[in-house]
DNA sequence: AGCCAGGACAAGT
DNA sequence: ACTTGTCATGGC
């Protein structure tokens, strides 16, 4: 791997594991879309511009070696060998075949309050429509950063809201749900960024006292927000691609990197269009 | 037009 | 402990 300082931004070259587009198309994120030249969204504060350079990796425009160290470097995982993740999973042979279907996916490291609200409004509700509620959640509560990029609302932003005030994002009878994180996350109630420091059991035990947060959502949380990679969110697409793979086994245990095998058995199930049962 | 969506909850067995 | 109806909205 290798970064370094371009006139135009940062270029990351040499760098395995590493496919944007299924990175970013693989449902665990839900504010990057597809530009002119590859894909653009919003970490936090900063605007992540990515272009595909082919043969040459990633340029990430109009920023410098500090902010891509401090920003990108992280959320995108990149201290982390996948190599060594993946041989982990070499004695079973189904998820080999879905690693490699889904090779170049990286779990991304969002902010965990970001994290929680994205996956409360997932729940029942359909990827097109869950990114088009948070971008209306962004634009109408959160801070512009930039043209038509804006931030995410602060929880305390959030919690002096009623939910008839959230009527313009349109999320359904989700937004109570939202109002309630909000509120319990603005007080310390939920002390949403120790939740990393926390054992998994303890931690999806604290985000199950929101309101709207089952286990699917709660896994979710820990595993995109909170550096929890043992978690293993299960949803429809993955009790059909449990049903179908592992027709004998009733609860795989995939370990302490669970995560990654359940975003590629998910990528798998999705793309190969898995028979429903 | 109608089914269903990266579920959770409450009320019923 | 399992099963079922309901929730608000709109993508396909």
């Amino acid at each position: 791997m290798n970064i370094t300082q371009q006139a135009n931004g940062v270029l990351l070259s040499d760098i395995k594991h590493f496919d944007i587009k299924k990175s970013c198309e693989c449902g665990q994120c839900f504010r990057f879309n597809k530009s002119v030249s590859g894909y653009i969204g919003v970490i936090g504060q900063n605007i992540a511009d990515i272009r595909i350079l082919p043969g040459e990796g990633y340029l990430f425009a109009d920023t410098d070696m500090e902010s891509f160290m401090r920003v990108f470097y992280p959320y995108f995982d990149l201290g982390r060998d996948y190599d060594k993740i993946v041989s982990a999973f070499e004695n079973d042979t189904i998820l080999c075949k879905a690693a490699q279907f889904g090779n170049g996916i990286r779990i991304f490291r969002q902010d965990a309050w970001e994290t929680l609200i994205s996956f409360i409004i997932s729940q029942n509700n359909n990827i097109p429509r869950i990114k088009g509620i948070i971008k209306r959640l962004c634009e109408s509560f959160g801070e512009q950063i930039q043209d038509d990029f804006y931030a995410f609302p602060s929880a305390q932003r959030l919690a002096a809201l009623s939910t008839e005030a959230l009527a313009p994002i349109r999320a359904g009878f989700r937004a109570r749900y939202i109002i309630d994180a909000a509120k319990k996350t603005a007080c310390g109630k939920l002390a949403i960024y120790e939740l990393c420091a926390l054992p998994y059991e303890n931690a999806q035990k604290e985000l199950l006292t929101v309101t709207g947060v089952g286990k699917k959502v709660a896994d979710c949380v820990l595993l995109f927000g909170a550096g929890h990679t043992e978690a293993f969110p299960v949803d429809v697409w993955i009790k059909r691609a449990l049903a179908v793979l592992y027709p004998d086994l009733d609860e795989p245990d995939f370990g302490l990197y669970g995560g990654l095998a359940q975003q590629y058995l998910f990528y798998y199930a999705r793309e190969k269009h898995l028979i429903k049962l």
